[in-house]
DNA sequence: AGTGCGACCCGAACGC
DNA sequence: TGCGTTCGGGTCGCAC
């Protein structure tokens, strides 16, 4: 389950091994990943080379001369590097060729990831990246952000935070996370969030992704002809799947309850 | 407008 | 052992 951390970490690694050489060869096994059309995205992209790889939120964003190929990676999108006369694996649905036979292949087993192609000026108009929020290391997210956009929220903390255009990058995991950093109760209505919560939220997301791109860092998993990134931040969670057993702090059973339809694991006693 | 929920997927975990 | 069923996870789109 790739967020932020782990979609930065695979853009500093896959800018290392794929910017500016030609793509020669696009093969396509899964159309519905492509959102933007599937003839367009070949024939624009064949003879291109990606120059950098930026980011927004969880999307990727390979750039190109004239176009940027947007890429979300849901919950298991990998990409990896073979050389061309690898065999297609299971679940690669999208593979690049270059001119010097390395290939760039998209890996989903749920075929939950996305990608777009948009002309460069487009940029500025495309919904997905405009409308993302502030992100947890940006230094304008603090407690007056939150309070406002928290405003007349009745729904809880926990899905709130989930809301990608109110801070961009926070998943499942790193929400049950922040919470129990801050000390606050999940299903607590956002609107009635005080100041020194939202201080606290903002601490603890800034903390967290800190030290998650760190761990991401040091768990690139390289092969010799083959790339794949996983986040191993799981040996740092204090409540996530964390249900029944003792609290980080104060030993007592983490509970697992379902907010918003999705898992969220808290300290009973100290997110009350 | 804000909110709630099913759909999209498929492997793992579970129940029988 | 081998079936069938349930669940999860981010985001979108539709219904209310």
């Amino acid at each position: 389950m790739p967020e932020i951390a782990e979609v930065e970490t695979v853009r500093n690694t896959l800018k290392q091994k794929i910017l500016h050489k030609k793509i020669k060869k696009i093969d396509i096994y899964y159309d519905k990943i492509i959102e933007s059309n599937v003839d367009d995205f070949k024939k624009n992209l064949i003879n291109e080379e990606f120059i950098d790889i930026k980011r927004k939120g969880k999307w990727l964003i390979f750039e190109t001369n004239k176009y940027y190929l947007l890429s979300h990676l849901r919950m298991e999108g990998k990409y990896f590097i073979k050389d061309q006369d690898e065999e297609i694996a299971k679940h690669e649905h999208i593979v690049f060729t270059f001119n010097d036979d390395t290939t760039l292949r998209y890996h989903d087993t749920r075929k939950f990831g996305r990608m777009n192609l948009i002309k460069k000026e487009e940029i500025d108009k495309v919904e997905c990246l405009t409308k993302q929020g502030l992100e947890p290391l940006d230094k304008d997210l603090n407690a007056n952000y939150l309070l406002d956009k928290f405003k007349n929220k009745k729904l809880p903390i926990k899905t709130v935070l989930l809301d990608q255009t109110i801070i961009s990058g926070l998943g499942n995991i790193y929400a049950n996370e922040v919470l129990f950093y801050a000390h606050v109760n999940p299903l607590k209505e956002a609107q009635k969030l005080t100041k020194e919560e939202c201080e606290l939220i903002v601490k603890g997301s800034n903390e967290i992704i800190k030290e998650a791109i760190k761990m991401g860092g040091t768990t690139i998993k390289s092969y010799t002809s083959s790339l794949g990134v996983t986040g191993r931040f799981q040996q740092k969670l204090k409540v996530h799947k964390k249900e029944g057993e003792p609290c980080f702090r104060c030993k007592t059973p983490i509970k697992n309850i379902k907010v918003g339809g999705r898992s969220t694991y808290y300290c009973p006693n100290c997110q009350k």
